[in-house]
DNA sequence: AGCACGCCGACT
DNA sequence: GTCGGCGTGCTC
């Protein structure tokens, strides 16, 4: 029988101790021994036993075998929490090819100093004159610390704790001999700050009236619940057809059960006007957490989660990680953002984490979404998820009417400005009208490239069906396969002149609009102007109250809040995600689309939006003029199954990071041939390696390749190859290589 | 966090 | 020499 090592972290609650430490597996053990049981240790000299967690498992030995002290049991108490946890930090690290340690910060993020925000106290417990004879004693010998302290404590009876080993430089020792003289006292206190803003009014609303169709949702989600292995769920709703009154139900539901839920909103629509419904209802069990919370702040509400003080948390991706005891549901609200994928390692993506850690702890999925993700969808339609629609709008809110407008002809027109005549025409409309306007400039999937105004054609690599990137050198550079060529002056196609990158940003649509529309009252969003933390909650508020006509901005403005007033939506060139070199860039113009025009008209005065495009006749933009989801899923997902790409077929990328170009090339390039060589099969598709969208980042240079493969499994292995391989070569030591399993 | 180790000033 | 405070570094 070989021998088993774990690694271990030591009790959490030990602070400092975030590094793992082995053990041997004694052979009795071996069987007991996985990843997130808890286990009790000897740690350091002398007698001293603790509780850790297995965090990994493995054959070889990290330090000198003779130095490696066993398990001495391995504790058999069902799973708690942070087992769990700590078990999906390790389905985390495996799925999606990052370390324990990466996935461990990002399933326990309350670590160090937030721990124990428990603040300690120094107190004085002695009577003062003999203190005052100690205090002669201490100087009399010379004792340099013990006077300083003792000192400072005579001033002033009670001290902080981190105020004396901070600023008074005091060791532990010192303190530990103080207290076994009985000279002082440790006070610990808790004091939990609650965020979860006393805002006043937590009236119980009476039970819920719902729709026979929202009735139904519910009792279909309810049958599938009582199922020996409950499917996740995905509602498909559109807006206004009361998805949260079936959010609600699902969660009274599961609190009658004595579980917790964990709601997650996507971050910017973490408002409280968004949650405010949810305290309405279930008041003082709810807690927020947000991005806005300090780590301590954090922390306390993560442990009231803990000790069952809360049975609600909603927040954004990392909420997903609440350690409640008995979690119940996990309910992701807007499955379809991509705000639920990480962008830092490991990338994971909240819904798929979601899944398994319902299916770890025993605890059910609900996915919602008035246009989900094509993966998603696709899921349930093959019966992988259970598909529920709540398609009928209440109230008598209309559709809003939408026009296209083909930026070609109006260039032919000889209107070369940003504005067509038709949203020139219907902006002036609203505004004698007094109605309001929002214009949304799409500039997500920005990467500067090439398009001509004339006839539209985008410049496009030769080999890869994606738009070419302009750099500063003066090449076109495609991202996927590396192809370079010139810069071109006139378009190929045409040979108009006009042609070059599309640069336009909010100030200049800004200065725009008070140009062609003088006398109105504009309001801007974007990065610049909501830099400060309620920044972004004041324009939308001021924009509410009407103090200004016409909104401006970028994707933060399509999403959530409504504006009865605003009749008008215009969208100026809808098609700058369209040609970024994404595969899933027309399922991200169609959503923002769709969100876009679903702004206008949310009283009951019909709304209107106009889609200024390039490419009018493109299915994305084509489905967002008849706002019908299916017409686009249709087309979407025919595409996606040609060119094998997800949910067809399993991507991933291979990123890479490094100051010296040239190194990084070759490295790259050797993991291509490696792959190559270790599994020569056609159906491996690779593509790459080349430089990133944003080639250098802070002096070190990017580049990416792609694994593309009908199993994901197949991947996985491939990567694990990879990293053996890259673990044990000399030079890729100065490489940082990062896998990304969510492309 | 807790503990050993070793440096260095003070006292016998 | 020896005692003991006090900083440092290690704990598999």
């Amino acid at each position: 029988m070989s021998r088993v090592y774990a690694d271990v972290i030591v009790d959490i609650s030990q602070e400092k101790l975030d590094k793992t430490f082995q053990y041997e597996v004694p052979e009795a053990l071996q069987k007991q021994a996985e990843i997130g049981k808890q286990v009790r240790i000897s740690f350091g000299n002398g007698k001293r036993e603790l509780t850790g967690y297995i965090v990994g498992l493995s054959g070889e030995a990290k330090i000198a075998p003779e130095r490696i002290k066993p398990i001495l049991k391995v504790e058999e108490k069902g799973m708690e929490i942070e087992s769990r946890l700590i078990s999906l930090a390790a389905w985390i690290a495996r799925e999606y090819g990052s370390t324990m340690n990466q996935a461990l910060k990002t399933v326990l993020p309350v670590k160090a100093k937030e721990r124990t925000k428990e603040k300690r106290y120094l107190c004085l417990r002695e009577k003062e004159e003999t203190c005052a004879e100690l205090l002669e004693e201490y100087k009399r010998k010379h004792y340099k610390a013990k006077e300083r302290l003792l000192q400072a404590l005579l001033e002033n009876e009670t001290l902080e704790y981190s105020d004396v080993t901070g600023r008074l430089k005091i060791t532990a020792s010192v303190i530990r001999s103080f207290r076994e003289q009985g000279l002082v006292q440790v006070i610990r206190e808790r004091d939990y700050r609650n965020p979860v803003a006393k805002r006043g009014e937590v009236q119980e609303v009476s039970p819920l009236k719902l729709t026979p169709l929202q009735e139904q949702v519910c009792e279909e989600i309810f049958q599938e619940w009582e199922t020996p292995n409950p499917r996740p769920c995905l509602i498909k709703g559109v807006t206004g057809s009361g998805k949260t009154e079936v959010y609600m139900k699902l969660i009274s539901h599961v609190l009658e059960q004595g579980q917790q839920v964990i709601v997650l909103i996507p971050e910017i629509a973490l408002t409280y006007q968004n949650v405010s419904r949810f305290y309405r209802r279930f008041g003082n069990c709810v807690a927020l957490i947000n991005s806005r919370l300090s780590k301590g702040e954090r922390f306390d509400q993560l442990e009231q989660a803990k000790k069952g003080e809360v049975s609600i948390v909603i927040g954004p991706r990392s909420a997903l990680f609440t350690p409640f005891p008995n979690l119940g549901l996990i309910l992701i609200d807007e499955e379809h953002e991509d705000s639920y994928k990480s962008e830092k390692t490991p990338c994971y993506h909240a819904r798929e984490t979601a899944i398994c850690r319902g299916e770890m702890e025993g605890a059910r999925v609900v996915l919602g979404s008035a246009s989900p993700s094509v993966e998603s969808y696709y899921k349930g339609k093959t019966g992988e998820y259970r598909l529920l629609y709540l398609e009928e709008r209440y109230g008598a809110s209309q559709l809003p009417e939408v026009s296209v407008v083909d930026l070609k002809e109006e260039l032919k027109t000889g209107n070369r400005s940003v504005f067509s005549s038709l949203l020139t025409e219907k902006i002036r409309e609203r505004l004698m009208k007094k109605e309001q306007v929002m214009l949304f400039l799409n500039r997500r999937g920005y990467t500067g490239f090439v398009s001509c105004r004339s006839c539209g054609h985008v410049m496009k690599c030769p080999h890869c069906d994606v738009s070419l990137t302009s750099h500063r050198n003066g090449k076109l550079i495609c991202h996927y396969c590396g192809y370079e060529t010139r810069d071109v002056k006139r378009c190929p196609i045409c040979g108009s002149p006009y042609i070059g990158g599309f640069k336009a940003g909010t100030q200049q649509i800004e200065a725009l609009v008070q140009k062609s529309f003088p006398g109105a009252r504009v309001l801007r969003m974007d990065a610049d102007t909501t830099k400060r933390k309620d920044d972004h909650e004041r324009i939308l508020a001021a924009f509410a109250k009407g103090e200004a006509d016409i909104l401006i901005g970028t994707q933060m403005i399509v999403k959530g809040h409504d504006f009865p007033n605003v009749t008008l939506v215009g969208v100026l060139a809808a098609d700058l995600s369209l040609c970024s070199e994404d595969y899933r860039a027309a399922e991200k113009t169609f959503q923002l689309l769709l969100q876009a025009v679903g702004r206008a008209g949310r009283g009951n005065r019909p709304g209107e939006a106009v889609i200024q495009t390039y490419h009018p006749e493109h299915y994305s933009i084509q489905a967002a003029k008849s706002q019908n989801y299916e017409e686009f899923y249709e087309k979407e997902i025919q595409y996606r199954m040609l060119m094998e790409y997800p949910p067809a077929a399993a991507m991933a990328a291979i990123r890479g990071a490094c100051e010296n170009e040239e190194l990084l090339k070759e490295a790259m390039s050797y993991c291509r041939k490696y792959l190559e060589r270790i599994y020569p099969k056609e159906d491996l598709i690779l593509i790459g390696p080349a430089p990133e969208t944003v080639a250098k980042v802070q002096d070190s240079y990017k580049m990416v390749l792609y694994m593309r493969h009908k199993s994901r499994p197949a991947l996985v292995r491939l990567k694990d190859a990879l990293e053996r391989y890259i673990a044990v070569n000399k030079g890729f030591q100065s490489i940082y290589i990062q896998f990304d399993f969510n492309v």
